[in-house]
DNA sequence: GTCGCTCCTTGATCAAGATCAATTCAAGAT
DNA sequence: ATCTTGAATTGATCTTGATCAAGGAGCGAC
């Protein structure tokens, strides 16, 4: 691995905090590897030998059964996935493919362990990592049981928003009939309700949104915090009694 | 709390192999509590105080949305619940309420992450218990996203009877409305399903369930071990090319 | 350029599941 | 025992979303 790689991975919240010594133990088990668009990294029911991370490019996660597939999470740099196999030891519960040229950290399951077990720094690194996956894992099911789907792609489109700065014009990040997969439904609904969805303040064209009317489509699905995200900064977290959810409107008319 | 309490916490897996020093330090900060039934331990969007273990009883995390809500699991002892939010002191994403008279501890989140980062066992005990949340969760998911309602009223029929022993009579864990809210379904819908499955191998009697012929209930909805569980035993585990799927019958026919 | 591939869209139809409404049932309270 | 309350069931209807089928658009290969 090149040395610059070797910082920007240094840099990463996961390995930050860690001793340098422990550090450069785990990178010397460890594989960085370049991968093609398309290639499947694992599959679910294997062993969890390698905890990985996207360092750069795009990686979808999916489960199947009977036949039938959906895409659980899609991730980006920097992104791990398949820590809760690793911590465990136990088979992977979701396949994942490479939707674009990547480029990943493949780190032992076993060396993973093992620097968990004397470095408390790189413990609590890992713990909060987990913990983001759970959480992100319960807001998935959520969503998914709370909403139906013209209210997922709503809540999808106003947070894709928000990651794209809380720009009014972005780029769908991923292809529609992954996002129609992720958000539990047909790539032929999601077409649909997109174009019904242009009388409720939002433009789609190709993979270009726009959203023209914020306050019209927030109205018609209101987004939570605690279903989309993003969790509060720990440091300008706002007093309890002024803890509103956010982007909601005052009152949907 | 009573040392006979003291004893049988301290015998729970996550707290089995840590330091006798600091499981003490962890009790002297903790509360053993009673609760009544239909109480609300935790309101979503708070924020996480304490950590909470089951030890008698029964909870039900929940979460809502625009006046809708769902059942998200139930917790049995001994379990426990919103550690991923007491880990990274951030809002709770779920409710949780007493279904039962319920007898629960309750560990400040504060000295949770001290004892956390002193103790090397002690971490991994959290970290594993984390990590199946996080599988469960995932579970959770795929379930929802990859079955329709029927498949999903088999299957959960099929893992409570693994659970009560591989029994073929055995009686519902909670109310039908629960499993309907947690299935993602209806009250009414589960109802109708589960009188038309009696053609499929198992009869329903009040809250007691009889699987009349599990191979034609397993033909409608193979269970799969990456949904419905269990985890393999680390110990126990076949060798990678017999990995076979638990429960699936050689074919559908 | 045009061929071929995949994704996306659109329309028509169908099935699954939700909703609304009305009983029935079970369990605890008095 | 009766009353009360919430759960469960049942039926009728409606809505949502899936399926099936046929084009159309985009894009890379040649």
């Amino acid at each position: 691995m090149r040395p610059e790689d070797l910082a920007e991975v240094r840099s990463l919240s996961l390995f930050r905090n860690m001793l340098q010594g422990n550090f450069q133990a785990l990178m010397e088990g460890a594989y960085a590897q370049k991968f093609p668009a398309g290639l499947e990294l694992i599959r679910e029911g294997d062993q969890a030998d390698f905890f990985h991370v996207v360092v750069e490019g795009k990686v979808e996660q999916y489960a199947h059964w009977q036949g039938r597939s959906t895409t659980m999470s899609v991730i980006e740099p920097v992104g791990t996935f398949i820590l809760a196999a690793c911590i465990r030891d136990l088979p992977y519960l979701m396949s994942a493919r490479t939707l674009e040229p990547s480029r990943l950290l493949l780190i032992p399951a076993s060396d993973l362990r093992s620097v968990f077990r004397r470095d408390p720094e790189f413990a609590i690194s890992v713990v909060e990592e987990l913990a983001g996956a759970f959480r992100a894992m319960a807001r998935h099911a959520k969503n998914l049981k709370l909403r139906n789907s013209r209210e997922r792609i709503v809540c999808y489109l106003l947070t894709q928003s928000r990651l794209a700065g809380g720009a009014d014009h972005f780029p769908l990040p991923i292809e529609k009939r992954l996002v129609a997969s992720y958000l539990g439904m047909t790539p032929e609904n999601l077409s649909r309700a997109l174009k019904s969805l242009e009388g409720d303040g939002v433009q789609i064209k190709g993979n270009m949104v726009s959203i023209t009317d914020r306050r019209a489509l927030m109205a018609t699905s209101p987004p939570d915090m605690l279903i989309d995200g993003p969790d509060p900064d720990r440091f300008t977290r706002a007093p309890a009694g002024l803890r509103a959810p956010l982007h909601t409107p005052p009152k949907a008319e």
